[in-house]
DNA sequence: ACAAGACTCATACTTTAGGGTGATTTTGCT
DNA sequence: AGCAAAATCACCCTAAAGTATGAGTCTTGT
C-alpha cells in the first residue's frame, strides 16, 4: 500500500525532497558568499530558473503524453477480380502455355530479365518466346502486346 | 519572418515577460512587506513553487504532441468501363499536362517515335518528357508505368 | 518584374528490346 | 516409333528505350 503509494508518487516526492535540498543549499550559500546588496534579485532569478526546470521536468513525468493521430488514408487497388479470359479469343491467337506467361508477365511490367528470373529460363528464351507474341498478336512491341491483349481480353 | 518567429516562440517570449514582471513584483512586495529576517526562505520557497507552476504551464505549451499515425486503407476497384480519372491521385503525381499526354500515348502501345510524331515534337523532348514520367511515378520502363498509371486511374 | 516550373531540344552514352537464324531437347499425339 | 509443335538456348546485329547533363524559351503566379 505505502510502497505502492510511493511508487505512483515518486516524482512528487522527489520534487519535494529536491525543493528542500535546494532551499538549504541556498540558505547555506547565503550564509557563505553571495549576500550583496542587492543580490536578492540573483537570488530570486536563480531560484526561478531552477524551478521553472523542475517544474518542467516535472510536468514531463506527470503529464499523459499527448497523443495526436494523424490519419492517412492509403489507397489498396483491387484487380477486378472477376477476370475470366476470353478462351476462344486466346485459342485464335495461338498462344502457347509459355507465351501466354511471359505476356502476364509483361504486363506487370516486368524486363525480359526479370521475366526470365521468374521463369528459371534464360534471357535468349524469354526473347524467342515474346518474339512469338509479337509475330501471334500482330504487334511490334511489348507496350503494343499487352494492350492488345487486354482489349482481347487474354490477360487481366 | 520576425513575426513568425514570435507566433512559433510566443510560449517562450511570455514566459521571459512572466519572469521579469514576477521579479519586478517581488521586489516591490519585499520593499513594502515581508522583510523580516528569516523572510529569504520564504521569499525563495514562493519564487520556488510560483516557477515550478510557471515551468509546467511552459512545458504544456512547449512539449510537441506525439504523432500516432493509423493507417486507414482504401480500397479502389478498378473498372475499365466509364473510367473517369482520380484528379486527386492525379495532382498527387505532379504530372504536368504534357507527360500525361505521353503517358496516354505510351498506354496506346506508341513507340517514342511515334508519340513525337502526333506531338509535333522531336524525339528527345518525348524521351525527356517519359524520363519525368518515370521519376514521378517511380517506376523504371514505360511497361511499369503504363501499369501503374491505370492502377491509380490516372489513365484509362 | 522576376522566380519557378514547364516545355523544348541537343549530345553523348548505356541498357534493354527486338529481329533473324540455327540448334538441341521435350512433349504430346497418332 | 515417329513426327510436329513447343521449349530451350546461343550468337549477332539493329533499333528503341532510358539516363545524364545542359541549355534556351515560354508561362504563370506573386
Amino acid at each position: 500500500m505505502l510502497l505502492n503509494f510511493i511508487s505512483q508518487y515518486r516524482s512528487v516526492i522527489l520534487y519535494g525532497v529536491l525543493l528542500a535540498v535546494l532551499l538549504l543549499l541556498l540558505r547555506w550559500l547565503e550564509w557563505h558568499f553571495i549576500i550583496i546588496d542587492n543580490s536578492v534579485e540573483l537570488y530570486a532569478g536563480g531560484v526561478a530558473v531552477v524551478f521553472t526546470a523542475l517544474g518542467m521536468w516535472l510536468y514531463s513525468k506527470l503529464s499523459k503524453p499527448k497523443t495526436e493521430t494523424l490519419i492517412i488514408e492509403k489507397k489498396v487497388i483491387i484487380d477486378p477480380q472477376n477476370f475470366e479470359a476470353d478462351n476462344e479469343a486466346l485459342a485464335s491467337t495461338g498462344l502457347s502455355k509459355r507465351e501466354l506467361e511471359v505476356l502476364q508477365l509483361m504486363a506487370k511490367g516486368l524486363s525480359n530479365q526479370d521475366i526470365a528470373d521468374q521463369m528459371f529460363v534464360s534471357l535468349n528464351t524469354i526473347k524467342t518466346h515474346s518474339s512469338k507474341v509479337f509475330e501471334k498478336l500482330d504487334v511490334q512491341r511489348r507496350t503494343q502486346a499487352v494492350d492488345k491483349a487486354k482489349k482481347l481480353r487474354l490477360i487481366a
